[in-house]
DNA sequence: GTCAAGTTTTTTGTATACAAGATATCCAAA
DNA sequence: TTTGGATATCTTGTATACAAAAAACTTGAC
């Protein structure tokens, strides 16, 4: 990619503000930053150039960088474009994806389920992920799966919170099922059908969760 | 959104690229771009880092940057992605569309239509965009909206070669009357689907295109 | 003439310097 | 006490300086 000093501080700041390490609106103040990375402004700047395109800090002209949480709106909206990429890579995948892939695929669900069954988050969450990345490798459209990873990713911190909802898990399982079933059966409506779902509701739990947390502050 | 000269020198830069100012690998000389635009190198790194990030230029540690054109199989994937984005806003614009859009979206289809029988290019290609647009924002998502937008720009050169196939106007007139009709019933399904195949017919006459060229090149 | 090692020249990446705009502070008047 | 304006301070945005890496060139051996 770029220069790595620059490279890295962009990425240590972005799993710091995904990880929820800053609060909203939080202003990243070049000259500390630089301070605590022991580099010049220059490499500072650059990382939050970046940052600001990749949507996760605001830039004001003449006023600083702002890291900009998005909102309950503006995830719900997430969700639903991410709905439709898996959908769309579901489709695609049911099409051309290869045997060995839908092994892999049945294993990274297998392990879902035992993980969830030793109630082992981490391991869920890892072979969770696997699962989906190898759906959107098998759209084979690379662009398409660039894309899907890149809000995934956005989408992470997220999901986290939505999963811990009860019963939302077993639920999610079992439509990975049906996921699993499309695909191999090389359904591609049904395919992108269950798996838009799949993600949709994600976003439904998500903005259910929001709206409970609000009463519960009230 | 950022200091304003990096800013519109990024704008220029972006246009020219999109525009074929500049053939595929071109090297971006630092210290000519900023001779060329009186600025010093520093608002041209941070204009290179912003055309990077939207994936106009491939940025090499201690190389430099280079205009990164994309390719045959990497443009057929970007119109299948925008097939699926353009395929879900019209879905979602079935569903959520005010009477008034649908009426812009009518309006923006007559002005396409007669900008055809008057071979006005430059109309045709504005009120087309405008129809795309309304869809987009119909969508009722602001980021999809966004998406859709990003990309629809970034493929915006290669949609313009594709049209001059023949019969491929008017085929896209007739597909954008299936479009209203869905759009106007409020069947979400249909609407996404016909809008799915219009796009996607696109990518694949400019596949065809390509192949086209190649023969002829031999 | 070709190739390879060593040297010079460019070019990138980072640090620092400086200018202009934004914020904060202070003081006086109502 | 509060408000308004003037001044001081801080922060961003751009220019310049410098170090290190890559490319280009030179020179010499075969």
């Amino acid at each position: 990619m770029a220069n790595r000093h620059a490279d890295t501080i962009a990425d240590e700041l972005e799993d710091m503000i995904l990880d929820g390490r800053f609060a909203n609106n939080d202003r990243l103040d070049e000259v500390q930053l630089a301070q605590r990375f022991s580099v010049s402004r220059t490499p500072i700047r650059e990382a939050l150039q970046r940052l600001t395109q990749a949507g996760l800090v605001e830039q004001i002209p003449r006023r600083g960088a702002f890291v900009r949480q998005p909102g309950a709106i503006e995830l719900i909206e997430m969700f639903e474009v991410m709905a439709e990429l898996e959908a769309a890579s579901a489709r695609f995948a049911a099409m051309r994806m290869t045997d060995a892939a839908l092994g892999d695929l049945n294993d990274a669900n297998e392990k879902c389920m035992k993980a969830m069954q030793d109630q082992d988050a981490d391991s869920y969450y890892r072979e969770n992920e696997r699962f989906h990345h190898i759906i959107y490798a098998q759209s084979g459209n690379s662009f398409l799966e660039a894309e899907a990873k890149r809000l995934h990713r956005r989408l992470k911190p997220f999901r986290r919170l939505q999963l811990r909802l009860r019963g939302r898990l077993r639920q999610s399982m079992s439509e990975h099922e049906s996921i699993l079933e499309a695909l191999a059966n090389g359904d591609p409506e049904m395919a992108a059908q269950v798996t838009r779902q799949h993600v949709a509701v994600q976003g439904e739990k998500f903005h259910h969760l929001i709206a409970t947390l609000k009463i519960a502050a009230e």
